[in-house]
Order: C-alpha cells, then structure tokens, then sequence
DNA sequence: ATAAAGTTGTGAATAAATTAACAAATGATA
DNA sequence: TATCATTTGTTAATTTATTCACAACTTTAT
C-alpha cells in the first residue's frame, strides 16, 4: 500500500493514544480522536479512508479495528529488530523507553566501542563491540538502528551499517549522514527543533 | 517576515553545517550544500532568496554572510532562555548536548521533584523545585521548555508551564499535551520515528 | 413510520512545498 | 574583447497535503 509519511506518522498516533488510553466506549469519532491529538476530524477521516477502515455514521469507528487495522498497515509480520549503536546516556534512555512502550520494535543488541560494557547487558540490552556489527547485523536480522555515538564517530559507524545491509536508520547524531536510496534515514535534532520554536515564538506565530 | 517552519528548520541546519564545517572556501554553491544535507540545490536557492540573501553567480554564496544573515534571520536579539523540566536521564543528556552545540539557547534552569537534585547543579545546571516554576521561569525570563518529565507527570507539568507564560514546548514525553495557540509545540517521538521507519522498509520504498 | 440530529466518506478546492526551467549574471579563457 | 561554462534568482508547473463541503447513512426520538 502506497501511503504517505504523515499518514503513517498520525496512523503510529492513533493507535499509541487509543491503545493507552482507556476509552470510555467501544467507538471514538473522528473529531474525538483529532481533538486528543490536535488534528482535524478531516485528517482523521482521510488517514482511516486510506488503510481502507470504515466507521459507523453514528457511533463512529470502531477502537479495536482501528488498531488492528493500523497495526496490519504498518507493523511488519515479525516486527522490526533494532540495534541502538553507542549505548551511552542517550542510548540508555531511548533503549528503556523504546522497552516499555509496548510495540513491535524489538531491541536485540546494542553496539559500543567501551570496554567496561561489551559483554555485559547494559539497560538489560546485550551489548556487543562495534566491530562485530556486520556479524550480528546479519545473525540477528537487524533492520534498523538507532544512531547514538558521538558525532565524531557518527559517518564512520554509518557507514559500517549500511554495509552490514541496515535499512533504516534513526540518527540522534547531528552530524548528517548520507544514505543509499534504499536506506530510510531519519533524523532527529533538538537544536533544529529549539531553533524553530525560537523563531515562532520570536514571530509570536502560531503553528 | 513570513517563512514556512521546513525552511526554518533548513536554514538551522545550513548554519550548523557550515558553522562546524571548516569549509576550503569563502563561498559554497547551492549544489554543494545541497549535497551535505541530502537537499536539492533548488531548495538552498529558495531558502536563501527567502531570507534575501544574494549569491555570487560565479562564486556561490558567501558563507559568512550566509551564517550571518540565518543567525539574524531566526535568532531572537537576546537570545531564548531555555528550561529543562525533568533532570532524569534524558533531561540530562538532551541538557549536555544543548550546552555543547554553541547557540543562542541559553539554559538557565532545570526543574524536577527529585530531593537529590534540587538546589544542586545538575549536568551544570541549577535545579529548582517544580512548585517555584512560575516565578523563576518569570524572573529568568524562561520563554522555552524542554520537556522530559514521566509520562504521568506532563499534562500537569505542561499546564503549569503554559499557566507561567511559557511560549514555547519541546515535548519528548509520549503523552500529547494540548497548547493554546499562543505557546508553539514541538513533539519528538522515538515510537512513532521507529514505527515510520519501520513501515517504509517493509514496503521496500525509499523516502 | 417519519423526522431530526449528527457523522462518515469522499470528490473537489485550496494551500503548501517541491521541482523544473531558463534568462541574466559572472568570471575564466582564448 | 568575445566566447564559454556555470551558477544564481525567480517564475511557472507540479506534486503533496490539508481543508471544504455535502450527499449518504445510521441511529434516536417523536
Ligand atoms: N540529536 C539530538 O537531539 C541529541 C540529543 C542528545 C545527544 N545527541 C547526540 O547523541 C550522541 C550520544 O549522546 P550521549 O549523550 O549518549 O553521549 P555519550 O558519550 O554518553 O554516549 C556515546 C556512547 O557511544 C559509545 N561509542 C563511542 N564510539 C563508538 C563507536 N565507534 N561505536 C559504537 N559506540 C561508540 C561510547 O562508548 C558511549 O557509550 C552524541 O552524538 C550526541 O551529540 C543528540
Ligand atoms: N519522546 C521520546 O522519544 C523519549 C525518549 C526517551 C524518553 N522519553 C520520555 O521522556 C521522559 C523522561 O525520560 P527519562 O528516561 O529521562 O526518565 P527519568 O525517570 O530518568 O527522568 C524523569 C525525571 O523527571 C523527574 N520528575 C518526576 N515528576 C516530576 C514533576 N512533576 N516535575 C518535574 N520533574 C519531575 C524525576 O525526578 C526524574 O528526574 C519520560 O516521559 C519518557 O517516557 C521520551
């Protein structure tokens, strides 16, 4: 199925907030749902209409098969196996939250360079040496990494996972890291997010 | 003036590449910063005619001129006093990461509930008790928020931060908060990021 | 039964963002 | 000095995303 990002982005929101979320009925409407997660009903309405689930005119759409559909839409058969790569301060909080959110991402290693972790289980992840990535990226059948290094080493070790055949790719890292066409990278920069809610709030503009 | 939030965000990135970046040139082409960014050449040349800046049709683009004229562009005069809300282990990390990148965000306090830490320096930075959140985030002219309390604790946390006149949120807990259309939000969400990830390698698409 | 109230589903309209296209400018070269 | 190769600046075209608008439906109330 041919979606876009920001569809599959609210589809991810959706489910996370219905599934936490202990609703009151069995069905929620499309501007119930958008108001929760500062949408439009419209959004909402098209989102559902795309991954083909259709609600009730009068009581609205169906929280179970909302998420069932969103999970069948999105979620791989298996789930994703992930790798967190450089397990320092970061790395241990993305790992502790990515665990307790319930999803089908599974950390099953994590990479660093530190003696005193490898070979241990470090925020209950078994740690490995970076050199080792390509073997274990492989045994494991890793598709994705988080990216948590430091930035000097950020281009390096992107490099050896691209190499090893990962296929996506959360960088934490500011540094910019360039990927084949068959790599989805993804970044995150809390100096270009702080940047931008400056300048909004400079404009006194809203969203 | 009136700039779309993805060219915000861009012209964040341009000055940090080429403010860290010790580029062998004065000048740089819209191509070549292109390319360290994974733009189009097209995007950099709307961007910088957005912000009116005037390139050589031989040289490129001046870089000096380029960092300076962003910086006066989407930096505020004074700068932004940027608080920290929730010293745990991401609050901390995401702390020292702001401290290192030189910018015009200035953190000048942390918030938590943690004994331990307040009235301490915490990764450099003084802790104060979430109860005095409305005067010092007054007295110090607090205008941004980084939020990283526990998930039950945000849409307290949050309303009390609008309540004290925050202007803008950077929110990593999971739990959407709802803002006034005067405050500016930004969310950041590992689950939802991964979940993306995760569908566009399913599909074997590229971005 | 029938009407009333309120929501979905979805084309069509609009807005936002990106990409294409190319004239004008600039400096290098002959 | 004239030609050439290359890049900028920008308007127009296209693509992508959101919002509008409303017919069709579903339940409740009369
Ligand atoms: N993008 C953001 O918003 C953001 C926020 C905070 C931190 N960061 C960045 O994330 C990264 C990690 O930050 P942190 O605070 O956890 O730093 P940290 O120093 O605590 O952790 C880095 C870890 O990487 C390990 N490491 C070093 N070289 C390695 C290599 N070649 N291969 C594997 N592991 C290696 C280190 O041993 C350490 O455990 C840094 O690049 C930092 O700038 C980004
Ligand atoms: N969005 C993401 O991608 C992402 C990633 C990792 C963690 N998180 C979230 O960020 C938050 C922090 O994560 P963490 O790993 O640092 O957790 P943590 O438990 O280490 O830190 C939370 C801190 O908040 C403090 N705190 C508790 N109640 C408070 C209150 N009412 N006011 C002020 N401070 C209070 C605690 O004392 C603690 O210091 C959590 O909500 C977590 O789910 C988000």
């Amino acid at each position: 199925m041919r979606l876009p990002a920001t569809t599959i982005a609210r589809l991810s929101k959706y489910r996370r907030m219905l599934g936490s979320f202990n609703y009151e009925s069995t069905h929620i409407f499309s501007h119930n749902l958008a108001k929760l997660l500062n949408l439009t009903p419209e959004q909402v309405r098209r989102d559902l209409m795309l991954i083909g689930l259709t609600g009730n005119h009068r009581k609205g759409y169906n929280i179970k098969e909302l998420i069932d559909l969103v999970s069948k839409t999105i979620d791989s058969e298996k789930g994703h196996n992930v790798a967190i790569v450089g397990m320092g301060n970061l790395g241990m909080a993305v790992t502790a939250f990515i665990r307790r959110a319930k999803t089908r991402l599974n950390i099953v290693a994590a990479f660093d360079i530190d003696s005193g972790k490898i070979g241990k289980k470090v925020a209950d992840v078994t740690c490995y040496h970076v050199d080792d990535i390509s073997d274990i990226v492989r045994d494991l059948s890793i598709s994705i990494a988080v990216l948590t290094v430091p930035p000097g080493e950020a281009i390096d070790v992107a490099t050896l996972l691209i190499k090893s055949g990962i296929k996506g790719i959360l960088n934490f890292t500011s540094v910019h890291i360039d990927v084949p066409p068959h790599v989805y990278l993804k970044e995150t920069n809390i100096i270009t997010s702080l940047e931008e809610i400056g300048f909004f709030i400079k404009e006194g503009s809203s969203k």
